[in-house]
DNA sequence: TAAAATGTACTAACTAGTGAGTATGTCAAG
DNA sequence: CTTGACATACTCACTAGTTAGTACATTTTA
């Protein structure tokens, strides 16, 4: 009566589900949607091909669920920061170096966003969940410049969805061309000397641009 | 004595290849390399697969020669700029619109790029020409920096290859993230007016972070 | 006439997707 | 409280279609 049944199988849908997801992520971030492959994310998984299939349909349908749930990711953190308490200067250094760090510490993340911009955002348009996405990030910079603005430490009027676009641009770029721009320019972008330097260089720049001109 | 010998073949070695590289880069930088098919870039050609195996060996040896030439590309470009006798502030502007314009028109070669990235730029490494890429970006930015400091234009003294980068990441997102970027905040990035926004944005941005700060 | 260039037709391997059945949990009726 | 019916969760083995790559024959060029 002691050891038995062992072999026996658990039902626990959820864990699969999140497993499958999980694995998924990593190989589609890794390979692509075309290069990433279906045996490979079941053979990773404590589960089975068909697994996959029961869950999400196909391939693509798997993609999607990842690219989703990357995203979901974002969304609950873009809505956590409390900023409007904090003086413009200072609120808008914090979203940066939050921006910065979010895309340092998720490669898979701004991998996905590439592969996805390869199919020309094509899975994305069929998201409703990701094409809805609270856009908060806007509404939070515009609320910034605003007070900037009344206070008189910023003297430019920017449209915040450039200023989203050009701090976006940087933390991004600095993660998504990490491989070809270091290889040309023999620099290891992930040195925690380089990631502070640019950190402070990618605010400084948004600050200073705000600071100059009128307009 | 009139129309004869129509189906005669004509060996033309030079435009086989560059035919054949022109499909690829096409099919390359719209599927990736796992997504682009051979049989499709062999059947957008005048030639036949066969020839494609011929001069390039494999479809890994296809994409790196699309590759190189993407790159060969550049390099000219960068190459003839005269930027030596501007003033500093003139000189650098007149590199970023550059860069902007560079990248606004050649989509292929951002996408190739995001597409080498995901493989972590592992095709680059091995190509010698890719790799020895000459950076003379650097040194021109470098000679501006310099001069613009020795003016007194300039009051930051900046890394010349953080410099590259601020400008490169913004020109770069703008087309690599066209897609994601404009679904999300509905926004079309290749309308005229938003384009010339956002290149005397990026300028603005650059100039105003070296007339801050001292360092 | 030899070497380079090209066309045709094929194959071996891979890969997304499925057919058909089994195990597990739950809930209602006896 | 237990049996059995049903839905969900799961396994294993298979297939149809695709795709990179090639064998072999032929034509062009020098």
């Amino acid at each position: 009566m002691a050891a038995k049944r062992q072999n026996t199988r658990k039902n626990d849908p959820q864990r699969t589900q999140e497993d499958i997801l999980e694995v998924a992520t990593e190989e589609f971030s890794t390979n692509g949607l075309a290069g990433g492959r279906v045996d490979a994310i079941a053979e990773k998984t404590r589960t089975s091909k068909r697994m996959i299939y029961y869950y999400f349909g196909s391939k693509e349908g798997l993609y999607l669920s990842v690219l989703e749930r990357a995203y979901r990711k974002i969304r609950t953190l873009e809505a956590d920061l409390q900023l409007s308490n904090l003086p413009p200067e200072q609120a808008l250094r914090t979203l940066i170096f939050t921006t910065f760090e979010h895309d340092e510490t998720n490669p898979d993340f701004v991998r996905l966003v590439s592969i996805e911009n390869i199919h020309h955002a094509a899975h994305m348009l069929r998201s409703d969940a990701i094409r809805d996405l609270n856009v908060s990030i806007i509404e939070t910079i515009a609320a910034i410049l605003d007070r900037g603005i009344a206070d008189g430490v910023f003297t430019r009027r920017a449209d915040p969805m450039d200023v989203h676009m050009l701090i976006s641009a940087f933390c991004f770029f600095r993660v998504s061309n990490r491989y070809t721009f270091g290889t040309i320019f023999r620099r290891d972008l992930s040195e925690p000397e380089t990631m502070q330097r640019h950190k402070g260089m990618i605010a400084d720049a948004v600050i200073s641009y705000l600071q100059s001109g009128a307009a």
